[in-house]
DNA sequence: AAGTAACGGTTAAATAATTAACACATAATG
DNA sequence: CATTATGTGTTAATTATTTAACCGTTACTT
């Protein structure tokens, strides 16, 4: 099957535009919506539609020249592509402010990823209930990931520990870690790491404002 | 003065990383660094030290041939650059769990982001303190958004109510809107937006996650 | 004091991503 | 039944980004 090996080789930039098709196009589904066009979809999502195609061909066709893609087979198309068509039973490790947060955002449970395991160290936390999850201590860790068939943990601890915690996730079978300690993760080939950098977020957000600052300044000089 | 509409001309992935870059020189001056190479700097970030130097080079000379960058320079040039020479005094909008955890991460302070106001609609929220600052009624934003000088606004409220706290926000003088709501944000011009959608981020990793799947399937069958 | 190794700035080349263009297919219309 | 409008898949052109190459400087070594 060659084409699954192909199907991988995308550029990341088309990767994080699945979700953002997939998104909208259950909107559309919700509204009974039932066919959309290329310059349809692109055009709600601010892309161009050749970009929207472009994208698409990566994947092989969705639908055949001269008809509009089906919204209805679309959307499982992108979730098999995606990954999510089966629920992906995920962990959250570390269960402060952040951590709760995540656990109580009912979206993830929603976009696929159930959560099936809460954990953290903290005595204080253990046994605290979340949307039905209660806080598990560490130790527990291994046993849970095993059991529930965890494959993706999101990682919400200091990022003092968060390389220490890291390794055992990896040891412990997970291949997909979504970090939001700002740290660089190191880890072996074959685990995927996403760095959600809340900084990083915030600061392109302060030097663009910076910009639009400055140029107000000069819009007013040059008056 | 030219150089300042020149230096907001800078592609997108340059501006992502100078928050890398500082982060790194702020922990290399941590522990008493006072020269770096770009090689060196570039090597403990995995990129290559070239496109250090033309990330660098949008902003003019920050050393000169032949002399390897001085940290104690760099870190305040790039703070001025990011926009964050002067804290830049900051409002969340919407305290539950997200606004919560973002209110109590601390790293948001130390990054120049002081948080100066929390607001919310929801009475059993008001009056909560975090970090030494009270959640207010959403009736005071405007009040608080003028004396404390607040420039951008992080925004967590529900998806429903997005749009309209965003038309309310810029209309108090907001220029930087750092949306954790999955809606797509209409703003005039002179308005900065950034999204975070975390369903992206976990669905990436999840595309990925999903690709060592199969590959490991396939060298399993090829054995 | 001359030679050498290391360095940043700058420009050019290579690579990647986006956008446009086009060929062909479909269904609706007169 | 031809014609037209709309549409996708696909390839080509354009644009943006990354990487490499080179030049002139600096400080160090012998």
């Amino acid at each position: 099957m060659v084409k699954n090996r192909k199907s991988c080789e995308v550029p990341d930039a088309t990767i994080h535009r699945l979700p953002l098709y997939l998104e909208k196009l259950k909107l559309l589904q919700a509204i009974g919506v039932e066919d959309v066009s290329s310059r349809q979809l692109a055009e709600s999502l601010d892309i161009k539609a050749s970009q929207l195609r472009h994208d698409f061909h990566y994947f092989g066709g969705f639908s055949r020249p001269g008809r509009p893609y089906q919204v209805a087979k679309l959307v499982p198309a992108l979730e098999q592509i995606i990954g999510i068509a089966e629920p992906v039973p995920t962990a959250i490790i570390g269960a402060g402010h952040l951590g709760q947060a995540l656990a109580n955002y009912q979206n993830l449970d929603v976009q696929g990823f159930p959560v099936r395991g809460i954990f953290d160290t903290n005595p204080k936390l253990i046994g605290l209930e979340m949307r039905g999850q209660p806080v598990r201590d560490m130790d527990e860790l291994e046993k849970v990931i095993k059991e529930e068939k965890i494959r993706i943990a999101i990682l919400t601890v200091p990022s003092t520990q968060a390389q220490v915690v890291a390794n055992r996730l990896v040891e412990a079978g997970i291949i997909g870690i979504f970090n939001f300690a700002p740290t660089d993760l190191k880890v072996p080939e074959g685990v995927a790491v996403r760095n959600e950098r809340l900084a990083v977020g915030i600061m392109s957000l302060s030097f663009k404002v910076k910009c639009i600052l400055q140029s107000q300044d000069e819009d007013i000089t040059e008056v």
